[in-house]
DNA sequence: GCGGGCCTCACAAACGATTGCAACCAGCAT
DNA sequence: ATGCTGGTTGCAATCGTTTGTGAGGCCCGC
């Protein structure tokens, strides 16, 4: 690790010794305030058996509480009720701007509820992906939201087996075991067909993603279900497979399907990642979008509005996949075994113009 | 560092059923089984203490906790040790590209040392930020990444004062009584300017950042010194504040440069977001860039190569940073009294020239 | 042969909250 | 007046681990 330590000083000493600030207030401490049991202060101070209670004791109990900054023992508490109050988000890959979004929904709710979120990044590894939720499980932790989840994926098959409470996200696994949160993936590839056929093309090809993956199997049923509704051309080569969601997976194909005598006028992508290696391949191929071809991406990153021309693309609702997701955990969390459940919801899509698509060329 | 297992899994089943997990093995039950008394149990099983008992007896103790797959409950023991394994980093808004590099770098090295990542949200809103690690700390939240200090933030000096480990990570407080990991900003500024001065710019704008972070005041304060070394004009309007680091902001600075009559060739943003607006405010004016106006950014968010023309910006090591952030927190957890701190570290930045800076116009 | 100093290990007291159980009290009906 | 009921509250056990203290055995030197 490079490291230029320009100064090095030493930071001023405090005042207040930590024994002091380690010395937190606890239930004792407040039940004394108050003039109660420590075990009466904890119901009063609990909404599930508050009204065990009189009124006027946990008020009292509450205002103790308030004046001397209470705050429970997370680790007490969840020695004696056996739940931790966290809950794992496990993303792929931080770093893609596709997941934030969704761990900011989900943390809103869940830290509303007051669980603690947790963070993991498996860097795209079922390897670590297994290791990091055998370890966040030992640790205690009461559910998972799983934005990792791959088409056949045994590890999420264990999870339900063992009955841990997990919850899926923007990918779903073929078993479908598992409550699962999605964008309708289906409807957005229609509107993109959709838009392409008002803007009169009709040799539309497609550049799926990995098909390893939920997403890049239901996004080229869903083409293959638009196209065969508007009884467009089918052709060979019109659907191709790149080896991964990223801008060098889109190129490499993108360049075959150039290079190999193609006709048609527009593409619609998996993802926007695909569509930058697309747009790449184009300039390089000296073809102009939307000119003479249209793009449609999917995902809508933030920024691919500021490319020239901003990208076409299919927005998700992120935020609320997330938001929905933790939902559906903190649901599945409580879940005795006579809870009815929502086995997958899928949230509204909206297809977002911009410049990458225009009217075909005759 | 931990040393103990806290992941210890049964070797043969991958995950535990709901069930057993449940009824989970415990320390006692460890115990029974090596026919020694729990409290030796543990000695054996933890590193710091496990040559209190003799070889023998500890190679028995850790053969049944293997065969009977004993998973330590880390709420049992953080009430005893009062440690929780848990850090926290807090970020203003992880939908910012800006965090996500370094919360993967903090997160490699804290998971390798056996510690939890959980990362907060605080939505830019100092009073959430309160909330959020007051919480966190009541659940025994060992120490903290912060990435969300303001140039004076009365919470962070009591963080300080109550002796909570912390690290601050790419923004500084003024009173610098945490540690504070971040870019070398100086030189960034000054790479940038001298680059533009090799392109025979001399007149060179600054839109600078809030002046309530560390990062808007230090990259401000350089450009007026990097203008100095090479003895540039001042003028009247050669810097400006902008409201926010958003595009928005850079957007109304950029307009009141632009028709104050300015004459400068050369704009240096305080971020890629102020930088954005500019451009978006240069091609409203009929400006060209890098024709007319060359434009330096700084941060280099992913995507920027992608515009039209890629953006010129100084690069921060995001992901050291996350991770030397990760390591100092750490020594700071094990810290003594006597231990010798480093106050401050910061790591080289780099000028990555790309398209919006061209020689200055005669 | 005996006392002192290891090396091991067992015992039991914490840590701070939750919760089943029992006691208490007031009010009311008998 | 007595007994019963129902609402409040106190008591104490409990969750699973760590750790200070002391007991017992062993070896060694005197």
């Amino acid at each position: 690790m490079l490291h230029n330590r320009l100064w090095c000083v030493r930071p001023k000493q405090s005042l207040v010794p930590y024994a002091d600030v380690m010395q937190r207030v606890k239930l004792t401490d407040v039940a004394r305030a108050a003039g109660v049991h420590p075990g009466t202060a904890s119901r009063a101070l609990n909404p599930p058996t508050r009204d065990q209670v009189s009124r006027e004791t946990s008020r009292r109990v509450a205002r103790a509480a308030e004046r001397l900054g209470y705050v429970p023992n997370a680790a007490a508490r969840g020695l004696r009720t056996a739940r931790s109050y966290i809950v794992a988000m496990v993303v792929p890959d931080v770093t893609n701007p596709l997941f934030p979004p969704m761990v900011r929904g989900a943390e809103q709710v869940l830290s509303k509820a007051g669980y603690t979120l947790v963070l993991t990044d498996t860097d795209n590894e079922a390897a670590t992906e297994r290791r990091q939720i055998e370890l966040l499980r030992a640790r205690g932790t009461d559910g998972f939201i799983v934005a990792t989840a791959r088409w056949k994926d045994p590890l999420l098959d264990e999870m339900a087996d063992a009955r841990i409470p997990a919850v899926l996200v923007n990918r779903n696994t073929s078993s479908a075991r598992l409550p699962y949160i999605g964008g309708d993936e289906r409807t957005g590839i229609a509107l993109a067909v959709d838009h392409l056929v008002r803007l009169r093309h009709r040799r539309i090809s497609y550049l799926a993603g990995p098909q390893d993956t939920s997403t890049g199997r239901e996004r080229a049923a869903a083409f293959h279900q638009a196209i065969r509704n508007h009884g467009l051309p089918t052709y060979r080569g019109q659907v191709r497979v790149c080896r991964a969601y990223t801008e060098a997976g889109g190129a490499v194909a993108a360049h075959t399907l150039i290079t190999s005598g193609h006709d048609c006028t527009a593409i619609i992508a998996g993802n926007d990642l695909i569509a930058f290696g697309v747009l790449s391949e184009l300039a390089k191929a000296g073809i102009s979008c939307p000119g003479h071809m249209s793009l449609i991406g999917f995902n809508d990153l933030p920024m691919v509005d500021k490319l020239t021309p901003p990208l076409t693309t299919v927005r998700l609702p992120l935020p609320d996949m997330g938001r929905l997701a933790a939902h559906v955990l903190l649901t599945e969390i409580d879940a005795t075994a006579a809870t009815e459940r929502v086995a997958q919801s899928l949230l509204g899509v909206e297809l977002v113009i911009r410049g990458t698509t225009g009217p075909a060329v005759p």
